[in-house]
DNA sequence: CTTAAAATTGACATATCTGTACATTTGTTC
DNA sequence: GAACAAATGTACAGATATGTCAATTTTAAG
């Protein structure tokens, strides 16, 4: 497919901001550091981009496209008790095939130099945070008690995101229980939590 | 005081990077910019700061001084309930003299481009995030269940601050008893919420 | 092998930021 | 009001960024 092709491609120099964002942040997403990662010149980064700011155009659409959209349907996904759902939305957090958390944070980041990211920011939450809340309500809950349960789940990972820890798999998944039953106000089901943990488990070999 | 006395000083550099950092972030602390604010020279600014980097060491130790100390401070004031205990610690959130969320996030998004900021922020969540979970734990809780709830009410605040939103004090106070009852597990007493309400208030008029 | 499009490159113009050296102004003190 | 220190300003040098243009190279297609 690309053996012998050209070295260039929008969507290698997409990959390169998409890295360096994630990185150290949108103001090293610099066209003369990306040129010399990918050891092309300059210049010719213009020929698949009209200018900066389409490349950051193109990485909050990346963005858009990513993360809102996978939240929302966990939160609707199967499920027989509010445990059970609650399980449903935290594979989000665990999945970076559901939720990018690195990007999260430096879109987030970006926000604060520009107002349109913010605007996009606020969206996105607004978004997430209706779907978290109809989760609730339809498990029962009043609508002021939803929207703070709510917010309390969204709120937490968003805050864990900002954290910026590194801990292994193992170590979060051992607060799970405990964040179920203060989110939700009960205990889980043993048989929930298996279910839920052998989803996430890496087998041991 | 300062009556016809000179224009500059280094306090006035560190409040015009203040204003900046929180405006929209550590790239726009640029001594350019803050001379053209100033209305001085640019170079002034060396009479007072060796360098740009001395100007944004300032700045951390601002960060420092303000925000890690009186979170801990919070965790062990007067209390005879937990639902009391959480109350008092939720004054920070309230209140800029106690906590300066602004702050908090730009310096957290400001981590993103330093290493040395981010070691900075990481030994602040764990000093924080201690004191809460002594705080869970003097009033009978788990290690294990202290330190998942001092998490969720550490993360609900800098997820809070991430999102950036801009909401009036009484939106924020109706959903305070709830967050109680979900941070702590037990609904506050009614004489709690209202020596809380008392204390942030605006008197009407 | 020719050709035309796709991609790459170097040269140029322009802007912004940092920091140093040195001269100048402003305020204070005796 | 001299004299000295504190603060300010101008000029210069260097680094790094963006974007345009014209020339060149590379690739695929006939």
């Amino acid at each position: 497919m690309n053996s012998g092709g050209w070295r260039g491609s929008a969507d290698v120099w997409l990959t390169a901001a998409y890295d360096a964002l994630l990185e150290t942040g949108v103001e090293s997403v610099k066209i003369q550091l990306l040129a010399k990662k990918l050891n092309l010149s300059r210049t010719s980064f213009y020929w698949f981009f009209k200018d900066r700011q389409a490349l950051l155009d193109a990485l909050i659409s990346l963005w858009r496209e990513k993360n809102t959209g996978n939240v929302i349907k966990q939160t609707t996904a199967y499920a027989e008790t509010v445990t059970e759902a609650m399980l449903n939305v935290t594979d989000c957090w665990l999945n970076d095939d559901l939720f990018d958390s690195q990007f999260e944070f430096a879109v987030r980041s970006w926000a604060l130099q520009s107002p349109e990211i913010l605007q996009e920011i606020q969206n996105a939450d607004h978004e997430r945070l209706s779907a978290l809340s109809r989760m609730f309500v339809k498990f029962g809950h009043s609508e002021q008690q939803a929207d703070v349960r709510a917010r309390t789940i969204y709120l937490v990972q968003i805050g864990y995101i900002s954290m910026q820890t590194q801990e292994d798999l193992e170590t979060r998944l051992k607060r799970i229980p405990e964040y179920v039953e203060v989110f939700t106000g009960q205990p889980p089901a043993k048989r929930e939590i298996d279910r839920f943990l052998a989803r996430h488990q890496t087998t041991p070999e």
